[in-house]
DNA sequence: GCAATATATTTAACATGTTAATGATTGCGA
DNA sequence: TCGCAATCATTAACATGTTAAATATATTGC
């Protein structure tokens, strides 16, 4: 019978830990926008991809849909996106970005940029694409 | 000036996803036990290492204190880990699991270490160990 | 053209994540 | 020994994660 793997080798533990660590700059970088680190990758998303409909805004920026539908209510009224009906399909919506979140992404580019440098740097490049290589192959497990 | 990385790209987004893919099959199992997957890593940690004092527990079981002290409350009333206090030191608590929480490890642990080890044939067991050891090393980002 | 079904999104309810504030207890120094 | 700082844990408040149910609109089949 095999054995249970120590939660010291865990995956899931592991992959919850450098989460934390590699987010914990990020937090430090938003929270003088007064930005969650959910919310910037809503921003950052819209910033790359143009307006979205919901579900294709949640696929790209990893957030179920009822957790962005919040997301997205609360950035709306900060005026950091804005909704726009779909022309034929009433049931779709499109977010875009407005100049206010816009302005964000351009304040807080340089700084995440250098973030992630620097955890390029202390892995190495050709780590740190195998690690982003080897997460990618963890899709479809069964 | 540094260049955002894409979002495809993107280390945190990747973490996040890899984590959702992993979790999901260890998620159906939990399901019929009627835990989530921190209350398996409190009995996990608690099966593993013997009693534990909340501090240790958390850094084993990868959660922060005031989860963890909401998550015990809940699994103290079903009974699945019990609290003693510390003889000499009235500001510590010791938590133990009980019999009826062992039982559910013991009912879930070939499950899970079925599940563990289809990730890492999925993988091949060197990736596997590679992917661990490069998020080891996502530790102490300045 | 209408009912049944499918699709897209939101709401609801509860668990956890996150940061800040509060509480409780010990240990130390005047 | 009194009081104060330090440590550990909990509580509070709000954001997000997660699953299931509800809602709204489109599409299909008859």
């Amino acid at each position: 019978m095999k054995q249970l793997p120590s939660t010291q080798r865990s995956l899931p533990i592991a992959l919850i830990r450098a989460r934390e660590n590699v987010m914990t700059p990020i937090r430090q970088m938003l929270s003088e926008s007064g930005l969650t680190e959910q919310q910037w990758r809503v921003l950052r998303v819209l910033d790359e991809h143009g307006a979205l409909e919901p579900s294709q805004l949640a696929k790209h920026a990893a957030l179920l849909l009822p957790s962005q539908t919040r997301i997205v209510q609360s950035m709306a009224q900060k005026g950091l996106v804005e909704r726009r009906e779909h022309r034929n399909d009433r049931r779709r919506t499109v977010i875009k970005i407005t100049d206010s979140g816009q302005a964000i992404i351009n304040d807080n580019a340089a700084k995440a940029a250098e973030i992630a440098a620097q955890i390029r740097d202390k892995l190495g490049p050709r780590r740190f694409e195998t690690l982003l290589d080897i997460l990618d192959d963890l899709r479809d497990l069964e």
